[in-house]
DNA sequence: CGTATATTTGAGGGTAATCAACCTATGTGG
DNA sequence: CCACATAGGTTGATTACCCTCAAATATACG
């Protein structure tokens, strides 16, 4: 549920002037399902194909020998994953919920370039400023990060909804649930934000917000 | 100083299948001098030129308000960056030390999309696995990762060059430089580097720092 | 050789992790 | 409908790691 700006959007010289949104066409591809919890693909496995997701939300991530896990993004309704630089995927995918995913596997020979490289794009960009909120930001600072991307994801609304658990949130910001927990507390006893449920919150002070997220 | 291995690297069928490492062509140009510390472009600037290391070292980096800064990536010789999502830059990029970069103005029009392509997917793998650092990865296996990555990223060979500051490897590993000292300084106790200068490193026991690094 | 900068070392404190207990939703079967 | 089980979430006490502040030492440079 991405909103895209009706505005034009200036692009780089190098990067192909079409459709801003690239929508992959070609004799449609049925959606697969998975249900919460399953593996979309695993890390070591072949790649080669795409994934754009219908409903639902997927955690990408990888582990340490120990079990430590990292979950570098979240994909939400409509966003694209699964592309690699090699022939071999560096992350496991899973459903975070029940999600519908439909698969492209590009025919060989294919130059799928010009529609992925603004998907890449965009990945990267969002990955190096979760960088800056892993090493350089507090616990309050990277859950007030979080949940004002996470709004602005779902077009800025005030409800935002949260299809990924505490532990999620804790394994993408670099914290432990616990300290997830005691600070979605704290925000809710300053008034900055409220638990409609426990995957769906609102926020009430979205400048304040702003503000912790710097 | 890549080393590409001349073995053929397998490829995801929607990557174009020719040289890996590509080069841009053209009518050379010329290639731009920037002293240590000179700015090469600044957060907030329009983007649209391709940059490309001929000799030196290059950070990338982002600001906080409050002036914290989150490095998101070195380039060394032979590396290109300045790609961006947008027509604007989200990032600073800073000469590291005496720098050479050849500047790419891609004629409008032009589609670049091919090449830069696996730039792209290089760079976002990278970011994620640096997400893993950051995230969820003590002080000790931050700095044996950096290690590891330097040492990769100039041939595996033993003797590793660090172009940076211990304030630009703090920036960039998300730890002060008082505890990149001290971690320089308990790697050297425990025999597994060795300081040949301030700015260069041997790695005596390669086994150990990978282990430590995960 | 002297100054400025970078790095190392030391002491103390704060933030988030760990360990543990409790609470709350959700779902199941009686 | 309720008792219960279970997973997920919250709260509390303590600890550990890294940051901060401060000083000493090493290195680079005019």
């Amino acid at each position: 549920m991405h909103v895209q700006a009706s505005a034009k959007i200036e692009l780089p010289s190098y990067l192909p002037h079409q459709s801003p949104a690239p929508v992959f066409e070609g004799p449609t591809t049925p959606v697969s399902f998975f249900p919460a919890g399953a593996e979309i693909y695993a890390q070591g496995e072949k790649a080669g194909a795409l994934y754009q997701v219908e409903f639902g939300a997927v955690r990408i991530y990888r582990l340490l020998a120990d079990g430590r896990r990292q979950i570098s993004a979240f994909h939400l309704a409509g966003e694209t994953f699964g592309f690699e630089a090699d022939a071999t995927h560096h992350f496991f995918a899973e459903a975070i919920s029940a999600t519908g995913v439909r698969v492209f596997r590009t025919p060989c020979g294919m130059d799928m370039s010009r529609q992925l490289l603004p998907l890449a794009l965009r990945g990267l960009t969002r990955a190096q400023e979760h960088l800056l909120v892993l090493g350089r930001q507090n616990a309050i600072e990277r859950v007030a990060a979080f949940l004002v991307e996470m709004s602005e994801r779902q077009g800025g609304l005030q409800q935002v909804e949260l299809p990924m658990s505490r532990n999620d949130i804790g394994d993408y910001l670099g914290l432990t649930i616990e300290t997830v927990s005691r600070v979605f507390t704290r925000l809710k006893e300053k008034c900055v934000i409220r638990l409609l449920s426990l995957r769906s919150i609102e926020i009430l002070k979205r400048d304040t917000l702003l503000a912790m997220a710097e």
